[in-house]
DNA sequence: GAAATATACTTGACTAGTCAATTATATTTC
DNA sequence: GAAATATAATTGACTAGTCAAGTATATTTC
C-alpha cells in the first residue's frame, strides 16, 4: 500500500536530517560554527557579487527573515559577515562576507566536507546523482 | 568531482528536510500538533504494548532524553499522554497514549497521510522504494 | 555486600528558530 | 502625484529543542 511507504518515507527523512544535522553541528563546533551558520557563509561565498538580501537568503535556507535576522546578529558583532545598503533599494540590507569570514569559511569548508564523504562514503557518483534526483522530485 | 556533489547532497537533504517539516507542521496546526508531538503519537501507537521509555523514545526519533522530557510535559497536562511506572525498574518513566491520545493520532494520521501523498505525488512506488533504501544508506 | 560505575531521567541556562505586529521604503493605481 | 498596496527587515513574545550538572535507581566488581 503505498499510503503506508509515504509515510515511512517522510519519517525516515526527516530522522536521517536530523541526524546528519547534529552530526554536522558537532564538526563544525570547533569553528565555533553552527551548521545553519555555515549555510549562511557557504551561500553568501557561491553569490554572485559575494552579497544578498536577507530575503534572498532567507529563501535559499528555507528560514524566515525573521530567522535570518536573529542569526545575522551575533555574526555581524563577531565580524563575520557585515551589513551593506543596496542603492537601489533602501529597504534592503545586504550581507557579505568580512575577510575573517572568508577565511573562516575556507577553513570550515575543509571539515564540513570530510563529514559529507564520510556520511555518503557508501555512496558512487551513480547514487548521489539518482538522491539528488529524487529529493528534486519532493513537492515542499 | 564527488566531494563537491557530497556538499551539494547534504544541503540538499537538510533543505528538502526543513521545507517539508514546515509542510507537515502546518497541515497538523488545525489539530494543535506540531511534527515532533505527531512522530511521538505515531511511535506510540505502533509500539509493541503502547508504552515506550523516555530513552527508547528519543533514539526512535533521534532526539535527547531532555528533549522528549520536555516535549511530554505540554501532552501530559494536555491528557495526551500519560506516565507510567515500570515495575521492573524503577528509573523508568513509561509513556502511553491516553484514549483522548489515540483519538487524537487517528485525527491526525488522516492530515499527515494526505500531506504525505501530496508531497510525494510524483513518485511510483519503485522510486519510493529507492529513496528510502537510499536514505538507509547514509551513515548517520 | 559495599563501593564504583552506569543508566534513566529531570532541571537550569542557553541557542535557534517561529509568528504576528510594526516600521520604513517601493510600487501600483487612479 | 496622492492614496492604496506590497515588500524588506526588525522586534516582542513564544516554542522547541540542546548541553552540562544533578538525582535516583540498577548493575558490576572485588
Amino acid at each position: 500500500m503505498k499510503s503506508h511507504k509515504n509515510i515511512s518515507l517522510m519519517l525516515e527523512q526527516v530522522y536521517t536530517s536530523t541526524l546528519l544535522s547534529k552530526k554536522v553541528d558537532s564538526s563544525l563546533s570547533v569553528h565555533g560554527l553552527s551548521f545553519t551558520e555555515f549555510i549562511i557563509m557557504h551561500k553568501l561565498h557561491k553569490s554572485q557579487g559575494g552579497a544578498m538580501s536577507r530575503i534572498a537568503l532567507a529563501d535559499s535556507i528555507g528560514l524566515t527573515a525573521s530567522g535570518v535576522t536573529r542569526l545575522l546578529a551575533p555574526m555581524t558583532k563577531n565580524n563575520v559577515v557585515l551589513k551593506t545598503s543596496n542603492p537601489r533599494d533602501a529597504r534592503q540590507s545586504m550581507v557579505a562576507l568580512t575577510e575573517t569570514g572568508k577565511e573562516l569559511h575556507t577553513d570550515a569548508l575543509v571539515s564540513f566536507e570530510h563529514t559529507c564523504s564520510s556520511v555518503f562514503s557508501l555512496f558512487d557518483e551513480t547514487e548521489i546523482d539518482q538522491l539528488l534526483a529524487l529529493l528534486n522530485k519532493i513537492k515542499c
